[in-house]
DNA sequence: CGCGACTCCTGCCGGC
DNA sequence: TGCCGGCAGGAGTCGC
C-alpha cells in the first residue's frame, strides 16, 4: 500500500474532479475485498453529491450530505480518474461515475482494501479509536512519550500502531527511526522524552517531505491523475541492506520485527 | 490491557 | 523457459 503520503497524494489528485459532482452510477465488479462491499452500497451512494474528499489516517472519505463512502487502499489499491468508456482491466473492482462524465476507478489486485458506507464516518468502528494525525496538532514528542509509559513493545511497532499515531507505515517507520538515531527494537517505554521529541520531529518531517514530493515511494503506485509515481529513492535505509550508511558508511542491516522487514544502521541507531 | 502471531490475496522476483 | 518458494507498502482479530 500506499503509505499515508501516497493516500494524501491520491486524495489531492482526485478531489477536484469529484467535489460538487453527482454520482450517476456505481459499478461493482468484485465485492470480495477485506470486507465485502455492503449490498446496499450502490443504493446509498447513487444520486448523492460529493461535498468533499477527506482523509483520516489512510482512509479516504467521500462525504455527501447524507453519509459517506469510506475507501481504504490496503496494500495494493489505487484510484484514478478515467473516461468511463475505458475498458476495465483485471482487478478494476469499482467504478463510480459522475455527472461530469468522468469516473473514479478503484483497482486492488490483492483485495486487502475496503469500501464501506457510514452515516457518520468518523464514528465508524474502524476510525473511531484512531490516534492523532502526525501532521496535525495533538501529535508531538510529549504525546509520544506519555503514551509510551509502561509500554515494552519495540519502538518501531509502537509508532506503526494506529491507535498511537496514524499513517506511519513500514517504510517510513524505518526511515524515521534512522533519522532519529533510535534502534528499531528499543522498548518504547525506555526512550527519553528528549529522544521522543526528536522522533516526533522526524515523523513529521519525513511524512511532510514525502507528501511534498508527490508521495511516491514504490513503483506500482499511481496518483489520482493516472501517472506513475516518481519512484524517487530518497530513502536512507529502507530496502538498502548491504549499502553503506549515508552518514557513517557502515553497511545497512536488515531483520524481521513483528513479521515486517526492518532496516537500520547499527552504528547510527542505539 | 498489552503483545505476538496469524490472516486475508495476487503479483513478482530470484533461484534452480 | 518453467516451476516453486518467499516476499511485498496494511491492519484487524485471536489467544495468551
Amino acid at each position: 500500500m500506499p503509505e499515508l503520503p501516497e493516500v494524501e497524494t491520491s486524495r489531492r489528485g482526485i478531489a477536484p474532479w469529484l467535489e460538487k459532482q453527482r454520482v450517476v452510477e456505481v459499478i461493482i465488479r468484485e465485492r470480495r475485498l477485506r470486507w465485502p462491499i455492503p449490498d446496499d452500497f450502490e443504493a446509498k451512494l447513487t444520486g448523492k453529491t460529493i461535498r468533499s474528499v477527506d482523509r483520516r489516517a489512510k482512509y479516504l472519505l467521500f462525504n455527501t450530505d447524507d453519509g459517506a463512502a469510506i475507501l481504504h487502499l490496503g496494500m495494493s489499491g489505487s484510484v484514478r480518474i478515467i473516461d468511463p468508456t475505458e475498458p476495465a482491466a483485471k482487478h478494476d473492482h469499482v467504478d463510480i461515475r459522475f455527472g461530469n462524465g468522468k469516473a473514479l476507478r478503484f483497482r486492488d489486485p490483492r483485495r486487502f482494501g475496503s469500501l464501506l458506507w457510514a452515516d457518520d464516518p468518523l464514528q465508524h468502528p474502524l476510525l473511531r479509536d484512531l490516534g492523532p494525525e502526525p501532521l496535525e496538532e495533538g501529535f508531538d514528542g510529549d504525546y509520544l512519550w506519555r503514551r509510551a509509559r509502561g509500554r515494552r513493545v519495540a519502538i518501531k511497532q509502537f509508532i506503526m500502531n494506529a491507535k498511537i499515531v496514524v499513517g506511519v507505515g513500514n517504510i517510513y517507520a524505518s526511515e524515521c527511526l534512522f533519522l532519529a538515531g533510535i534502534h528499531p527494537k528499543r522498548s518504547a517505554g525506555r526512550i527519553s522524552k528528549k529522544r521522543m521529541i526528536s522522533l516526533a520531529g522526524t515523523i513529521k518531517d519525513v511524512l511532510q517531505r514525502s507528501i511534498d514530493a508527490g508521495g511516491t515511494t514504490l513503483r506500482d503506485f499511481y496518483g489520482g491523475d493516472g501517472e506513475p509515481g516518481y519512484f524517487q529513492q530518497q530513502l536512507d535505509v529502507y530496502g538498502r541492506d548491504g549499502d553503506p550508511c549515508r552518514v557513517c558508511n557502515q553497511n545497512i542491516s536488515a531483520f524481521v520485527l513483528g513479521q515486517r522487514s526492518t532496516f537500520y544502521c547499527r552504528r547510527c541507531q542505539r
